[in-house]
DNA sequence: CTGTTAGCGCCTTCAT
DNA sequence: ATGAAGGCGCTAACAG
């Protein structure tokens, strides 16, 4: 291995002056700086980040943990905090806990472990122990997408109870009257509040009573295909109830994927039998051609928000923590009865 | 921060007792051991990985570069080599190169910058100066999903050509004469492979001249939604063809799957006016309602194959190199015309 | 503008 | 079974 010795010692100077050419730090006259250069070219020296790390107490990366990286929303949120990150010289690690509190605590063990300068979380369950743990460590964190307890912790998250209060009043606005609503675990403050918003638009209007939910099971692990069976499961069973539904309301995208599935099965046509809303979008790569109205939260800028909050922290910002909350916005399509725009993929 | 040495004095011992205890190496009275535990869970000390990995000379962690992390080929193969690395008490860390050579190279610098202690790459482009870099560093690499010219090097594959000249059996057989091929960039060695498979078995039916190839522009960044709106246009381009042909062999799934939305804004219907086979199978997310004919290439084996290749490397291992070839296997659904089992979800 | 000294936190080596 | 010394590769702090 070549050590910044090595090339210290090639092009005739001090180790430190390597580092200063490398690092762009300070001052190097010009020819030393070709000197130096020529030497770490000859050699193909790679600097060792972790001795540099070591010394400097900064190692340039950020811990991203969330619950789900086989959901698209997740997956675009990733790459607004990888776009913003990088944009700003940090490189990011992946951690996916499949929502599992157990798996959620690894990650942080090993990612703290690592040094990261901050973490972005997105909590499985309530998330009181893991940011206990960060920040005895006093590691800065943000939590994404979820409502947490602690309240000495910044928060970036969309308001999924106004979200699904306005798909409820879409609903009702189309003259639905039975309803059902498929929900993920009670733990998910996402999915509860969800719940609470579209029971909101349903009281107002008198419905309180006339849609069922239903809730996924509790597992250690949840995500993507079991998400999507378990959608599955719950509107075979919505499909038993009396009156039968005419809409159905998934609190996820995946939950309304396993939907459709179920619909498609049952051989109940959407929109003609069945109205289907969700919340976060999932063109274009999932559905050919986009039809489903939606609650649409754009992952990617709250990726990017999160970032920005994060990276205002390391810099030794002193405010006090902040809960920003991002509105989603309705897109009504087919599968809600909007006949006037046709179906189109690009 | 809390040191090895503050654990070490609260629990009247040496430093090298406690990193003993933590390694759960060499010999600690069980006391001692008890002592020192203690003293750890009340500071809540957090080892340092980088002052560890410095020393020790392994930082348990392995970098796993691929060309797009929305297509679901990739995703599962990622989960393949998490899963094997993480049972061996490895770290994954994952690089997205967009299928660009100058990203993979950035990505590349900073992880031999970390001292990974091994590499899986899905090369962009041909690999070359890529794995050059690598194994100047002297750091272990397995090359995944496509061919390169460099022999020195282990590589673990799928048999793109066969797979594709049994797409292309499977679909004359079903009597079509008039078919098209829509393909991705000629660069990437994965799909100049299947169009020459499914070639070939034109040839051998005498219908070479019956199926024009169309292939994806040349970008320096080629993913996803990209993919998606280049077989959406490949597809419009074919059906101007005279004679319009009747099935479409799609490179890859997200091809596919631009090609299924061009079809449904042009009213072809699928199997009924055009067949449409592809690589790579998409279930359970990505399509509600698996249907389409794929040649399945397993992905989670092929990263946990990669793995396993690659631990053996760093446990020293001086076998000659080697090239796995896998197969893939054709699954025969409704998008070419399968009656006999209907399309259900679950 | 360049260099010297020292030490980040841990573990390898060698001793006891 | 436990400890002391030293150094992994790099850069902060201070000279000159």
């Amino acid at each position: 291995m070549t050590t910044i010795q090595h090339v210290a010692k090639r092009a005739g100077v001090a180790p430190i002056t390597v580092s200063r050419v490398v690092n762009k730090s300070g001052y190097v006259t010009q020819s030393v700086r070709d000197r130096v250069e020529t030497a770490i070219a000859d050699l193909g020296y790679v600097p060792n980040g972790l001795a540099r790390s070591l010394r400097s107490r900064r190692t340039q990366t950020l811990a991203l943990i969330l619950t789900d990286v086989t959901n698209p929303f997740f997956t675009t949120l990733a790459r607004g905090v990888e776009d913003a990150a990088s944009a700003a010289g940090f490189m990011v690690i992946l951690g996916n806990s499949d929502e599992g509190e157990a798996k959620e605590r690894e990650y942080l063990q090993v990612l703290l472990q690592r040094q990261v300068d901050g973490i972005l979380l997105v909590p499985a369950g309530n998330g009181a122990e893991s940011l206990r743990v960060i920040q005895q460590q006093g590691t800065p964190v943000v939590v994404m997408d979820r409502r947490v307890q602690n309240t000495e912790v910044d928060v970036v998250r969309y308001d999924s109870e106004a979200g699904a209060y306005h798909l409820g009043r879409h609903l009702i606005s189309l003259g639905h009257q039975a309803l059902a609503i498929i929900a993920g675990p009670r733990e998910v403050s996402t999915s509860e509040d969800r719940v609470t918003g579209f029971q909101r638009a349903l009281t107002e209007a008198g419905l309180e009573r006339s849609a069922p939910v239903y809730h996924g099971k509790i597992a250690t692990v949840y995500y993507g295909a079991l998400t999507q069976k378990s959608g599955y499961e719950m509107t075979q069973e919505a499909l038993k109830a009396e009156p039968r539904p005419t809409a159905i309301f998934a609190a996820n995208n995946f939950l309304a994927l396993g939907a459709l599935g179920a619909l498609h099965d049952a051989g109940v046509r959407v929109p003609e039998d069945m109205a289907v809303v969700t919340f976060d979008d999932l063109l274009p790569a999932f559905i050919p051609v986009p039809f489903l109205t939606v609650a649409d939260q754009p992952a990617y800028e709250m990726g990017q928000k999160a970032v920005e909050m994060l990276l205002s922290r390391l810099s030794g910002k002193q405010e006090p923590f902040q809960e920003i909350l991002l509105e989603s916005k309705i897109i009504v399509r087919q599968s809600s009865g909007n006949k006037r725009e046709p179906a189109k993929s690009f």
